[in-house]
RNA sequence: GUCCCCAUCGUCUAGCCUGGUCCAGGACACCGGCCUUUCACGCCGGCGACAGGGGUUCAAAUCCCCUUGGGGACGCCA
């Protein structure tokens, strides 16, 4: 069975890269059937915080992105490490150092200006130092042969094992470093398939080493590229670094935002919309792409669109409702919910994400009275000439039985032939007195979801202001 | 600097493994048109790319090499 997981650091909120990585190790375990697991790496104690981890648990469940098992901390296991360390000491596969960082330093340096790569030189190697308040322990990295492991993605990656020096295992205050918790915790945990970004590579040949002075079965190593801003550059507060939440708040759905990360280095042929469901279907990690991508916000956005097409009108309209309420208008109470209900099928077509769509809709859930009439809208249509035809018009909308979509355009439809005019002279004079702007959905189906009291209230409430009320 | 990786329209990408069907396909954005009651949606059309140079081959976006460009790593961070 594949068994994969995600493994964020808590040092901060989750942003779309590790979103994506999430995913993608989300989707190998649910393609299968297998198993996706979740791990806290909390070893830098200064850095992590709770806060952090929950918001972290928050947006991947928000995403969809759920996990097997209660998720481990790495706080939490320090004598499982430890023993691990006491191991690989005893079995000379590992040493005690007592190196300080300027000395290591010194050394990285010396390297450096030889035109070499900068290495910790093995000076405590062959010292056989014993324990020591300041010393750590380092692994015994071979000297000469390679190391060489096929990437899920990049396909055969190799390094010399003279590139790499004699990583710390254990720190002087007694924690391990990343690399050994990483090899400890996937071996324990039954990681089958490790997913992670591509900053990671680097890390691979010390952890297969690693896995082999264990005695551990290597499990199979994948690297996705990096997610570059729309600039090509690296990705920064600006364009996509925000926190996955905050693309709740702007009013994204958190299946564009799936669909939107997974096409971002991940292709099914000519396909650009997903459901979830077809992303776990279709996922392989064959198509995913080496090459770094872009992060395209229109792109994005038009996903969003495309979702809300398709999403059902009672989850748009409770969404729709605390979009409302973040604008401070509306409640969410059952009748409110009902009749945002009606508001959801005019701007399904129209919207790009709910916070739109509620900036959009604010005036059907504005109370008549507290309506904000556009100065220049009101100024350019709501003229004199047109006033005698809005008030004949609204004497006809009062007559009316039932004042729904095709009784209200049969009724203007009259009017225009028995006075010759073009619907276009009425159409924006009429939007403006209802909507307060020239811009909305069309206007019978307007005028219906308005109803009749709302639709005549706000009616006179224009004549009023021609009348200079 | 050293090592690792990457390179198709502005962007995301298909094609590359298993050369010919590719004077390179789709999508976003952009431009034009249609529809129209405003704004959208939708539909139709347009613009637009194989980084450069060498090979290999009857034939290269596809295979090989070099150059250039970009990214990543080189922590008692993860």
């Amino acid at each position: 069975m594949i068994v994969t997981r995600f493994a964020p650091s808590p040092t901060g909120a989750l942003h779309i890269g590790g979103a994506r990585t999430a995913l993608f190790s989300w989707l190998l375990a649910k393609h299968s059937g297998g198993k996706f697991l979740l791990r806290i790496e909390d070893t830098d104690r200064e850095r992590s915080t709770e806060e952090n981890t929950k918001q972290i648990l928050d947006s991947l469940l928000w995403l969809g992105l759920d996990w097997v098992d209660k998720p481990i901390k790495q706080s939490m296991r320090y004598d499982v490490y430890n023993a691990q360390v006491e191991r690989l000491l005893e079995e000379g596969k590992a040493y005690y150092c007592s190196c300080s960082p300027e000395e290591v330093e010194a050394m990285r340096e010396e390297a450096r200006a030889k035109g070499l790569k900068p290495k910790y030189n093995g000076k405590c190697r062959e010292l056989g130092l014993g324990p020591a308040p300041h010393h750590v322990v380092r692994f015994k990295t071979p000297h000469t042969g390679k190391t060489v492991y096929e990437d899920m993605v990049k396909g055969t990656v190799a390094w010399d094992n003279s590139e790499l020096d004699d990583m710390i295992i254990r720190r002087t205050d007694g924690w391990p470093t990343y690399n050994l918790a990483v090899v400890c915790d996937d071996h324990d945990q039954g990681v089958t398939h490790v997913l992670r970004g591509d900053d990671h590579v680097n890390n691979t040949p010390r952890q297969i080493l690693l896995y082999e002075a264990l005695g551990y079965e290597l499990p199979k190593f994948g690297h996705v590229p990096m997610i570059l801003g729309p600039d090509k550059k690296k990705l920064s507060k600006r364009h996509g670094a925000r926190s996955v939440l905050e693309y709740e708040l702007d009013g994204m759905l958190p299946e564009a935002l799936i669909n939107y990360l997974a096409r971002l280095g991940w292709s099914c042929g000519d396909q650009e919309i997903f459901s979830i469901q077809e992303l776990i279907e279709k996922f392989s990690t064959q198509h995913l792409n080496k090459s770094a991508a872009a992060f395209d916000p229109d792109k994005l956005l038009w996903l969003n669109s495309q979702h809300i097409k398709e999403a059902s009108d009672d989850r748009l309209a409770s969404l729709l409702a605390g979009q409302l309420a973040m604008l401070g208008i509306g409640g969410s109470d059952a009748s409110c919910i009902s009749y945002l209900k009606k508001i959801i099928p005019l701007y399904k077509p129209r919207a790009k994400t709910m916070k739109e769509m509620a900036e959009a809709a604010a005036f059907f859930v504005l109370p008549d009275r507290e309506l904000k009439y556009d100065d220049k809208a009101v100024s350019k249509f709501l003229t004199e000439e047109i006033k005698p035809h809005l008030k004949t018009l609204a004497e006809k909308f009062e007559a009316l039985e039932t004042f729904d979509q095709p009784s209200l355009e049969a009724v203007v439809q009259a009017y225009l032939d028995e006075t010759g005019l073009k619907f276009k002279v009425l159409a924006q004079p009429l939007r403006v007195a209802l909507t307060g702007g020239t811009v909305s959905p069309g206007l019978f189906e307007t005028m219906e979801v308005l109803g009749k009291d709302s639709t005549l209230a706000r009616l006179h409430r224009a004549l009023g202001m021609l009348r200079g009320e």
